[in-house]
DNA sequence: GCCGTTTTCGGCCCGACTGTTTTCAGTCG
């Protein structure tokens, strides 16, 4: 039997079902409702398609009858019939317009209707010979503006985005830039996806207030890092930075500072649903002003949490403003939403390398490190002996790093400096120093550094196995993806947060902002599941400790608390969950916590 | 196609910008 559909594969065929719909003219509200139902899928903390099979699938939001049925043709016959038809209708080429700036699926179905254009290079020859703009409603603009857009090298790519860190020092650099360039009044702030701290970013968003709005819209060109500006108004204007990134302000009165942060801080899905919900309740939000129907009164808010008070919710942390049930346990007679783990919750690292293996400070550099964040503990974790890209730590070598990590740890006062290891978890599942060694450490963290390849089977065996041996404390950066650069490996993770819940082995988040793993979607996962986290920095220098902001950003869009992250308890009492200090009968028998699971995600 | 503190039918967020138009459609965020 084959196996079963991933979620990204369900959702990529409703979205492409989606997709052909709107070629083909259908409702808007159809198209969207696919859309809707594809981010669901895409965003659900359990398999879809044994959902489907349990006849359960309409639980998730935006999923009925008619896409029920859709589902199971999908996954019983690998196919949904309406797709296959629309297929025949529009080729692959028309799709692959759409996604060129400017044409949505209006122009590419006139186009295809009109002149037979049906691929990117079909549309070229139109454009060139001059036929585009004998169609009614398109000129010579457009033509020039289509030639543009194909000529451009990256015009069938994905366009690259941004790490989170690189956005939000460039945004401040703006900010610092408009506030200088631009009128006295100015407030201006970093907004958009950067500020709920996404894990990558596609463009920089920026809100201001002023009483002189065009005089800050114009000063946006004269900033250093912005190559070119256009279309500044009042209400903003637009901008591309030398680094080829897109810039966006707006800028509203200071009396309207509050319903434009809100508007633009978004995500598109979070508004979009904030909206329809007060529709519902005769109010209308836009980025200028909430204007109640029956009175045709506008209330303007200075301050953000306003909007959300006056529209009846508690305020909503940026992060979690992604349509994945925030606003129905923000709503007055909701649930509520979770106290968020911050920062400061922290009390140790778990996760960091010295000169013994590849990093670039010693053990006492990286402590002093540690206790300047105000952490309790940290436990010093170099690379294991067959490490093979750094330098290994034989286990000759462990045992003189560990006599280093007791000294220092005599030595320092104010830091409890643990002895551990970055275990590598082997081909098959096995460990790089043998038990006896291992239990000489304090924390052990497993991770996959080679063979990435090997398959989804194979590779959820091996990283069970490493669950299962009873010395490894946690399991590092889970899914070994390294944002804009490399895939997570082929993995079941439900099977492993099972494993993991199943033996009280942790798990990480691994700070780093190109790793950011586990994600959002999986850590929340992960904890419905049962298991317990940890928050590292995977600290290569003492400059570096501090990325653990990235992770806390991470577990925080994943809805978590405190009590939700191993980390957060002293050492005393983490050191006690290791499942080696559990009673010997409980591992592998603890049922799963479970904690209640918020309508959405 | 989904969904319901108005509704099982009739709604479905809101505004800016562009290029094409004499008042607006399409696209985008």
């Amino acid at each position: 039997m084959n196996p079963e559909l991933s979620n990204a594969a369900i959702a990529d065929a409703l979205e492409e079902l989606g997709d052909l719909y709107e070629l083909d003219g259908a409702v808007i509200h159809r198209v969207v409702a696919y859309r809707n139902a594809a981010r669901s899928v895409r965003e659900a903390s359990v398999s879809v398609a044994a959902l489907a099979r349990a006849g359960r699938v309409t639980e998730l939001p935006g999923i009925g009858a008619t896409l029920e049925q859709k589902i199971i043709a999908l996954l019983d016959t690998g196919t949904i019939p309406a797709a296959e038809k629309l297929r025949a209708k529009f080729p692959p080429g028309l799709v692959a317009i759409t996604r060129l700036p400017g044409i949505g699926p209006k122009r590419a179905r006139l186009l295809h209707a009109e002149l037979g254009v049906d691929s990117p290079q079909a549309l070229r020859e139109a454009a060139l010979a001059q036929r585009l703009r004998k169609v009614r409603g398109l000129g010579p603009k457009f033509e020039e503006n289509v030639l543009a857009a194909l000529a451009r090298p990256d015009a069938d790519e994905p366009a690259k985005r941004l790490l989170l860190p690189q956005a939000v020092e460039l945004g401040a650099a703006l900010v610092e830039g408009l506030v200088e360039h631009g009128p006295a009044d100015a407030v201006v702030e970093l907004a958009g996806s950067a500020r709920r701290l996404v894990e990558t970013v596609k463009d920089i968003d920026l809100v201001a207030t002023t009483v002189e709005p065009t005089a800050l819209a114009d000063s946006l060109a004269t900033l250093e890092q912005v190559e070119s500006a256009s279309s500044a108004s009042a209400a903003g204007a637009r901008g591309v930075t030398y680094s080829g990134v897109r810039v966006d302000l707006r800028i509203a009165t200071p009396a309207q500072r509050g319903n434009l942060l809100q508007h633009f801080t978004g995500s598109g899905a979070h508004n979009a649903a904030l909206r329809e919900r007060a529709v519902r309740s005769g109010m209308h939000v836009s980025e200028y002003a909430i204007e109640d129907e029956s009175s045709g009164a506008k209330l303007l808010c200075a301050d953000e949490a306003e909007v959300y008070e006056r529209l009846g919710y508690a305020f909503i942390p940026p992060e979690l403003r992604e349509d994945r049930g925030e606003l129905e346990a923000a709503a007055r007679g909701g649930p509520g939403l979770p106290q968020l783990v911050s920062r400061g919750d922290l009390r140790g690292d778990l996760h960091c390398h010295t000169v013994a293996s590849d990093g670039r400070a010693t053990i006492d550099e990286m402590a002093a490190a540690a206790r300047e964040l105000g952490y309790e503990y940290l436990a010093i974790t170099d690379h294991s002996a067959s490490h093979g890209f750094g330098n290994d730590v034989s286990p000759e070598e462990l045992r003189e790093q560990i006599e280093r990590v007791r000294e220092a740890n005599a030595r320092l006062s104010g830091i409890d400096v643990l002895a551990g290891s970055e275990v590598n978890v082997l081909p098959d599942g096995s460990l790089d120093y043998e038990d006896a060694l291992l239990a000489e450490l304090d924390w052990v963290i497993a991770s996959v550094h080679t063979a990435f390849s090997m398959g989804e089977q194979k590779m959820t065996e091996r990283m069970i196995a490493a669950i299962e041996h009873p010395l490894v404390d946690a399991i590092g950066h889970p899914t070994g993806r390294m944002l804009e650069r490399r895939r997570p490996y082929a993995i079941d993770l439900d099977a492993v947060f099972a494993a993991a819940a199943r033996t009280g082995t942790m798990l990480e988040i691994n700070a780093n902002p190109r790793r950011r793993d586990l994600s959002e979607l999986n850590a929340r996962a992960a904890v419905a599941a049962g298991v317990t986290l940890v928050i590292d920095s995977d600290a290569h220098g003492p400059e570096t400790m501090p990325l653990i902001r990235w992770g806390i950003a991470t577990a925080r869009r994943a809805w978590l608390t405190a009590a939700e992250i191993g980390n957060t308890r002293p050492w005393s009492e983490l050191r006690t969950m290791r499942k080696r200090a559990r009673p010997r009968a409980a591992v592998g028998g603890a049922p799963a916590r479970r904690r209640g699971q918020p309508p959405r995600g």
